[in-house]
DNA sequence: TGTCGTCTTTGTCCTGAATCAAATTGAGAT
DNA sequence: ATCTCAATTTGATTCAGGACAAAGACGACA
């Protein structure tokens, strides 16, 4: 890897509005034209299937705007939320084929797509690509299983609470500021936190008014919230673990947290 | 990577139990010696601390015997076992320090170690051993979020009835043989299977009494079983693609679809 | 500004599965 | 063989939260 002479290449990518925190930034200026040279947008309303359970990866890329959902789902229809995509995370199942999970836009999203196996073809070149991937791969993994543990032995109001203090993380609320007040956005439906949380729409409705009544959150609307009382909100999930940042920001791959 | 002369090269991993089926040896001879003389066992005894949650991961490896198990735990002791490991699978954090969960020995159980820090340097010199991790990282992933989907949305008779699928998966019984009687062997304790399922032990015990009254099981003893009638296990799990192989071998990588 | 359709909230009921407690079985040690 | 301790089973009770139903709020669109 020698250093390259000082010349700006000016592809579409510069004017990306994820350019600064998705994984092309994190790649040597060569890797990032190949890439450039394969990539291409769409576009989807929300609601729309991105990629269908059980049908073969054709494209694989990266979120610009809007948030996609991973959801599996059981014969008789019930359905879990497996994972939420945001803005610069990576999307779609390399090496392999067929997606074990449905990807549908759950608002309306811009994707920044690669053909599967060109990319794929661009990993065996550019090892550093593949190294990349696999960080954002562990990070999603240690999410999921973050949420086993969630799905497998937390109470619903637990859940709720959690999933709060994880949006306010997003929410970028840097360090523990206990009395500050912070507001915060749902970005998807009632039915997909539900469906997130393993519980229903009818129970987070409650929970969320009782926690209104004991002054931890104010509802602003439907997806707006302000947080009266963190302390309290980290005391409710149960889980001393959320109410700091991630570890180290040692795992240098995407949020993934959520 | 050109072609090798035919020379016998004799290590001790010639020897070893799961040479044959684990990642180093889906790896090019080079590499494979490389390995080699980075390798030393362990052995720990059942239950046994390998690595603790938030320890910094000194170490990963490959199991030679045994069953590892997985597991993260909340502040007031409940704890959720987020993945079992097998002989030849591959176990430990690599790529950023801290495990996010604890690594014990759910039997007694001998390790191929490795010196972590010494294990991504070798990542770096061949891609193809990053490569050979991404896709066993890539399945584990989806079988968390199939898990996601068990805990999150599945009764707990389903729940049972799909790990004793599972169960009978990794027994090696290929294909749909509606009729006949499997025998399988749980390979963990009724609290440890308990918490996988999100669940306690004295609904289990309930539940694999009710199957047995309903003849889809036969109980030998507390963990072994006979399989009496698959086609009723698989209706009782909710899940038609628990009753088939994994999709495609096309997964090379390690079992991992527990 | 009114109407429609969807999303959310509220109310009531009821069941699945956790909890607590006691009895039983089993495996290892002496 | 028998004792001991732990793991499992069985029983009784409780309640968290799911299901169903109906009312209310909100946004889209004309």
């Amino acid at each position: 890897m020698k250093a390259l002479p000082f010349v700006r290449v000016l592809t579409p990518c510069d004017r990306c509005a994820v350019r600064k925190t998705s994984l092309c930034n994190r790649v040597n200026v060569g890797l990032q034209k190949e890439l450039a040279k394969l990539s291409h947008h769409r576009t989807y309303r929300n609601g729309e299937t991105v990629l269908a359970e059980m049908e073969a990866t054709s494209f694989v890329g990266i979120v610009v705007s809007g948030v996609l959902r991973m959801q599996k789902s059981l014969e008789d229809g019930r359905q879990q939320l497996v994972g939420l995509l945001f803005q610069s995370d990576f999307f779609g199942r390399v090496f392999g084929g067929l997606s074990d999970y449905a990807i549908e836009a759950a608002s309306d999203v811009t994707l920044c797509c690669y053909e599967r196996r060109a990319f794929e073809r661009l990993t065996e070149r550019f090892p550093e690509l593949e190294h990349q991937l696999m960080l954002s791969t562990l990070n999603e993994l240690d999410a999921a299983r973050n949420w086993m543990l969630l799905l497998g032995c937390q109470t619903t109001p637990e859940r709720i609470a959690s999933f709060f203090l994880i949006l306010c993380r997003r929410s970028g609320a840097d360090g523990w500021t206990p009395g500050a007040s912070l507001s915060i956005h749902v970005p998807i439906s009632r039915r997909d936190v539900a469906s997130y949380l393993g519980t229903t729409g009818e129970t987070i409705s409650r929970v969320i008014h009782e926690m209104t009544r004991k002054g931890i959150i104010k509802i602003r609307n439907a997806s707006d919230f302000d947080v009266l009382n963190k302390r309290q909100l980290v005391t409710m999930s149960g889980r001393d673990d959320l109410a700091i940042r991630p570890p180290t920001a040692a795992h240098s791959g995407s949020a993934s947290s959520f």
